[in-house]
DNA sequence: CGTTAGCACTCAATCTTGTCGAGTGCTAAT
DNA sequence: ATTAGCACTCGACAAGATTGAGTGCTAACG
């Protein structure tokens, strides 16, 4: 569809733009070592180009600047996505390099190392645990009126509450109420976990002991709470250095957003397998539409792990964080089957 | 010190600038209705006002603001605190009407009730816990590879661990641990646990089992851990919607200050109990030298139970913060009394 | 003698105007 | 097909000009 030096014009002004953030020029472009021709030619490819609607012009005598649709066409058809630097390999392997035992630490430690290696905001999630199954269920009384109640699932995340006990239960009736969930439970898939916990086992339980709604209800709550996933931010702060956010009212309405679990949620449901980019008003959040959003969804035996994703601005670094995504979501996917193996 | 009317004055001042924003002239002082003096009486008292250093003028030729000084002055001695708005008051109803079994949901809570009352951005301190004990410590079986590890503190703070449990320790040497361990370090406050943990059952747990060394040192670090107090902030952008902060530059290194738990502990480190004002520079950290950070400190039975605050420019709202933070202390020292009655 | 009207003065903010230069689109020459 | 040349556009920037809120001072007033 294009031809090849309006596809190498449309990389070369992508490509500046995103570093200078100013409207590129034909003269600048034609001084680039890798075009050889005079600006006048390259203004022509440039109208044609904005005709196409793959750029655009702030206002007449203007440089040009990519569109959303520019930006698509480079991200799916000008890239190509390099190694690694040698710097950013090697803090992610001394991150992997850490003793970590959970894989929520990884999730957790992921965001912060996205934020560090990009400089633009990384936006991590945990995995959908409404697939996981219920592992473990354990009640360990701290005094007379409560216990600590403690919850493993099947993905290696580890949850406590603490629950009130009424009053005449003994040690020996919360074992049994223990022993039993754990039974009847064990491997149930959390959506499945309420119905049976009404089905089966409400009788069983009540003959055990009356009063004993609290612990079910605690149950209930902690695994609800948990069909979401765990969302984790990292240097929110950063869209503060960028150039096109200098105004206050777009940066709070985006750090507000950031703020807000069920948005990102909102965000990031219907990402598919693997990497997806969202460019400007792909991303459907009004917040973001000057943004763009880098993810990647990574499973393991068909169960989803989580998500990393980038949010950063249209102009963002496409090529960096495409490798980064795409190096860090491997090596996590990786260690959780190191650890599940 | 000060004249009768050089306090309304300067009261007029603060009062008409902590609304505005804007430099108050002489003129619109006379107009108020409490003030009876022509703009020329004014302007002359002005002069001598901002002489003693209450006031302050950004130019020749504009209005005056209030100095650091004078905001001291009116604190210390203009302001009378007055009832909670009807509003407020029952939003902090509900807020205690809603059940909460530990004192960290309402520590959390309060962060967001005030923010949210306020406009402002709270931030709100957990007990320090070096003067606290540890009350309960249990080991969780959850594989053959791995067991959560339970803390119980004094002030009702509770945390799990994961331990990888070394290799060739059965189920009961894990139960003679965990009661050794209770016996000796209960009761003992977290700041001593570290070396009596060393001498006194350094060999007495060695002499169970060999290599626990995990086991100890979880313990050790989760104590460790404790020692400082959590931190909640919220609504951290709405200084974002203050007009003298525009500068992004000002609001970037506000905004990471807040992400960085250590300069929070040592913005509150040596508040005195009861409600403390910082004005501007009184801060010491650069960072907020153009804000003024209010805070409650309370305390039960001689233990501190932690600490509210909020951070708003210099021209914030005394008045609402102050019986704001004086009313949501009190009644979180309340509830704090009644459940450990 | 405290208070106030009057007035000259100051200065940031805002608007006006002019200049500059980067960049364009079109046309004609190569 | 490419490019040099040229007229044109328009934001950015700088240099006055204008405005108005607010001051300080002085002299008059009750």
């Amino acid at each position: 569809m294009l031809s090849e030096r309006q596809r190498m014009i449309l990389n070369a002004i992508v490509d500046d733009y995103i570093r200078s953030a100013e409207p590129v020029g034909s003269r600048s472009i034609s001084k680039r070592a890798d075009v050889a021709f005079s600006p006048a030619t390259i203004r022509n490819e440039m109208a044609d180009l904005e005709e196409l609607g793959l750029l655009e012009q702030p206002h007449t005598s203007a440089g040009r600047v990519p569109s959303i649709k520019g930006y698509r066409y480079y991200v799916d058809h000008l890239i190509k996505v390099e190694g690694l630097g040698e710097r950013d390999m090697l803090k992610i392997r001394s991150f992997f390099a850490e003793k970590m035992i959970l894989w929520e630490e990884v999730i957790g430690h992921a965001a912060t190392i996205l934020s560090q290696l990009t400089n633009y905001t990384s936006i991590v999630l945990g995995p959908e645990t409404f697939q996981a199954t219920l592992k473990h269920f354990q009640l360990v009384p701290i005094n007379d009126t409560s216990a600590v109640a403690i919850i493993v699932t099947s993905t290696g995340h580890v949850e406590h509450r603490i629950v009130s006990i009424p009053e005449g239960i003994g040690m020996d009736d919360i074992q049994k109420i223990v022993n039993l969930l754990n039974d009847k439970l064990s491997g149930i898939p959390f959506i499945k976990v309420k119905s049976v916990l009404h089905s089966e086992i409400g009788k069983e339980l009540s003959r055990i002991v009356e009063s004993c709604e609290q612990i079910v209800n605690v149950l209930e709550k902690t695994l609800a709470d948990n069909a979401e996933p765990k969302v984790y931010t990292s240097g929110a702060t950063n869209i503060l250095t960028q150039p096109e956010f200098k105004d206050i009212g777009k940066v709070k309405s985006i750090l507000d957003m950031l703020d807000e679990t069920p948005m990102l949620l909102r965000l990031f449901q219907s990402v598919p397998n693997g990497i997806q980019v969202r460019i400007g008003t792909e991303n459907a959040l009004e917040a973001i539409n000057q943004c763009s959003l880098i993810t990647a969804t990574f499973s393991f035996e068909g169960q989803s792990l989580g998500s990393i994703g980038i949010l950063g601005p249209t102009r963002m670094d496409y090529v960096k964080v495409l490798s980064l995504l795409d190096f860090l979501s491997k090596d996590m996917a990786l260690w959780y089957a190191k650890q599940h193996k």
